[in-house]
DNA sequence: ACCGTGACGAGAT
DNA sequence: CATCTCGCCACGG
């Protein structure tokens, strides 16, 4: 029943595909959010599965830091960079611009 | 069945 | 403030 062993990525998808045009979240704050507490680097493993999930926006999942660390996990390392400036993330050396204000926590923004 | 690796994070040094 | 180490757990070889 519920204890499929994957089913967790689902959550992380779930989270992800919430999270609006323009901001950005942290695999640490998902993992926090679905209750992962040290699982940040198991979000990380999930979005590597979302490479299966066109709904999953990725590229709006930065580290902690605000740093673009998968970019290299795309078609081509620029393309994250370049679907976060066509969302009016600006992002400069793989950091993302303005990285606390555009953090989007789904623990305070979204706590349903 | 064992070991190494990994899109992270926080604490310690 | 920069760097290192450990923890966490899933998955491939």
């Amino acid at each position: 029943m519920n204890s499929e062993k994957g089913n967790y990525f689902e959550w992380v998808y779930q989270v992800v595909r919430e999270i609006p045009a323009g901001r950005v979240t942290s695999y640490g704050a998902i993992a926090h959010y679905l209750g992962l507490k040290s699982g940040a680097r198991m979000v990380g493993y999930a979005m590597n599965a979302a490479h299966s999930s066109p709904d999953v926006p990725a590229h709006r999942v930065v580290n902690r830091q605000g740093l673009l660390t998968g970019k290299h996990h795309f078609a081509n390392s620029t393309r994250m960079e370049e679907l976060l400036l066509d969302e009016g993330v600006r992002v400069e050396n793989d950091q993302v611009l303005d990285f606390p204000t555009r953090f989007w926590d789904p623990e305070k923004e979204l706590e349903s």
